[in-house]
DNA sequence: GCCGTTTTCGGCCCGACTGTTTTCAGTCG
């Protein structure tokens, strides 16, 4: 797709524009295009000149790039400035703790132009005497260049959501705090993160910066001031730490929970209304007056916002809604209703049928569907027609012992590469509930793959689409899939597409699920869970729906029995 | 390079920490 060569190259510009020392501002501009461009839901291609224009951050030299891209399939400012500067200095500069002017520097100075060659400097000791260049930098660039090589990809929610919450536990105990946040991208439930971020209120900053990096499981102090603290913790994750008064709390929780993109908007309000906002608070800009900021309640209330859930918080529209007061009402874990694709010990889960159901009433669920694979997925254990039917009667069988919510006999079917399911007819007529899913031939064109789902959906059987685009967040890429036409098809032939909760799934994305809204096509959110204990991965389902802005009416599985029934009849 | 409820010119979010310097530039978030 031609937006994300855009991205890629307005991102590039910018780099070479800052190595350059031009006008900081019109970095930013082409940095700020980037974003428009990445966030956007359409092709460039298809939009035209004017309506590239009315985009927010690109004027008219932009979209005059952007157009230029599209024909001759590049932009000649860029071809120009690759001409310029050796393109490993963009490499150069995403060392950790190397920025423009290191790099320019370095270039300038001695030659180096891309990071082997940095390498072999700091080897052969020729950085020594350089201005400004002590034995401490060239520590930190040695660390920082293995850093780089071993690559700072982004971490999955899951993983550091744990982590965050245990080191958030152990520092709430200690004396000193009084309030203490987990911030950042993980309280705004991104997908992946890159850090973890605590804001922490209290009345002696030096007690608990101390307590921070004495926790256990820390491995080395990055960097540590009096408000401020960064620790790598031994999963090899970052950790900053923020201290502040509890007068200041709300604003720096704010602060620090971003976005950036979305700060920059309050901040644009702000100075608006004659006001600046910071990490301690909100204040009048002509005499430094504090106006508010011990609630994140009083920083939006000051800057004439309601408060924002964090999942909102991307600038994608979140600001506009807020100042109309139509900020989508979100869904929240308490109107989830039941799951509708769990795995049994009948096919690769891991407990009894009963043992999910206790489990299930144990979270107040209505009601739950028992999915398990179906026979094609032989790894998997899958269900032949006969154990379908043994297991139809140990759910009526169970319906009885436990009237207080509904089992529903489900299966989870694949989609075979040819778009058929590898159950006939006949049997999904018997039961309650079908997902239908590809478990195979991911490697098909996107042309392939599209159809092959849409054959599915149109099976007047299937009620679910899961997870559909396949993707494992760090381990396999979506199969090329053409999810617009998939979300159409839905709401053409009336079937639901699934939130899968799974941490490495979470798909649909909060994007592909906030295009289903529009088109008002439902999603149901499911765990997938293969062991009772995986029922709690709900959150991440709805983590999911609550930055898509879904509702509960645009969810199936908030909906009461009945209506639930209802809408799977149909 | 973009943008407009004091503006088509003159603004553009804001502060902490490090390493080196001797008052601050560079980097980061």
């Amino acid at each position: 797709m031609k937006n994300v060569e855009i991205v890629k190259i307005f991102e590039e510009i910018a780099d070479f524009l800052e190595i350059l020392n031009e006008n900081p501002f019109r970095i930013r501009a082409y940095r700020k295009a980037a974003k428009t461009v990445e966030a956007l839901a359409e092709p460039v291609d298809t939009l035209t000149p004017e309506e590239l224009i009315k985009l927010p951050g690109i004027g008219k030299d932009l979209a005059g790039k952007i157009n230029e891209y599209i024909e001759t399939g590049r932009i000649s400012l860029h071809e120009e400035l690759k001409n310029k500067i050796p393109e490993g200095l963009l490499n150069v500069m995403k060392i950790p703790g190397v920025g423009p002017k290191t790099a320019a520097f370095l270039y300038e100075k001695l030659n180096l132009k891309n990071i082997d060659e940095l390498e072999k400097a700091l080897f052969e000791g020729r950085l020594k005497g350089l201005p400004g260049f002590g034995p401490k930098t060239e520590e930190n660039l040695r660390k920082g260049i293995m850093m780089f090589k071993k690559g700072r990809e982004r971490i999955p929610l899951s993983k550091a959501l744990p982590i965050a919450r245990e080191i958030a536990h152990v520092l709430k105990e200690k004396s000193g705090v009084k309030k203490i946040e987990i911030a950042g991208s993980i309280r705004r439930w991104k997908e992946t993160v890159k850090d973890i971020d605590i804001i922490c209120a209290t009345d002696k900053p030096e007690m608990v910066t101390l307590a921070f990096v004495k926790i256990p499981g820390i491995k080395e102090v990055i960097a540590k001031g009096p408000t401020k603290v960064s620790v790598i913790h031994k999963s090899d994750i970052q950790v900053d730490l923020r201290v502040v008064e509890e007068k200041s709390y709300g604003s720096a929780l704010a602060y620090f929970t971003g976005s950036k993109e979305h700060n920059i908007r309050v901040r644009d309000l702000a100075r608006q209304k004659g006001l600046k906002i910071n990490e301690y608070g909100v204040f009048k800009e002509s005499d430094e007056t504090f106006i508010a900021g011990q609630k994140e309640e009083d920083v939006y209330c000051a800057v004439g916002l309601p408060w924002i859930p964090p999942e909102l918080r991307e600038d994608r529209g979140e600001i506009e809604a807020a100042l109309k007061n139509k900020l989508p009402e979100i869904i929240q874990l308490s109107d989830i209703k039941g799951d509708l694709h769990i795995h049994s010990n009948y096919s690769d889960g891991a407990h009894s049928i009963e043992e999910i159901v206790i489990s299930s009433i144990k979270r107040g669920y209505s009601y739950i569907a028992i999915t398990d694979h179906s026979k094609g997925l032989g790894v998997a254990r899958g269900l032949t027609e006969e154990r379908i039917l043994a297991q139809k009667e140990e759910i009526e069988k169970l319906a009885r012992r436990y009237p207080e919510i509904l089992i529903l006999h489900g299966i989870e079917v694949n989609i075979q590469p040819d778009g058929s399911l590898d159950l006939p007819d006949e049997v999904l007529q018997e039961l309650d509930i079908v997902i239908a899913s590809v478990h195979s031939a991911f490697k098909q064109s996107e042309n392939e793959m599209t159809e092959r789902v849409i054959k599915a959906i149109k099976n007047p059987f299937v009620h679910i689409i899961g997870h559909p685009t396949g993707r494992l967040l760090g381990q396999r890429e979506p199969y090329s899939i053409n999810i617009d036409e998939i979300i159409r098809n839905a709401k053409k032939y009336g079937k639901f597409l699934e939130i899968n909760s799974y941490p490495l799934r979470m798909d649909l994305n909060d994007i592909n699920a906030r295009k289903a809204k529009d088109l008002e096509v439902k999603v149901v959110i499911n765990t997938d869970a293969h062991a009772t204990a995986q029922l709690d991965y709900i959150i991440y389902g709805i983590s999911v729906a609550r930055r898509a802005w879904l509702e509960k009416n645009d969810i199936l599985n908030t909906m009461k029995t009945e209506e639930l029934l209802e809408l799977i009849k149909k």
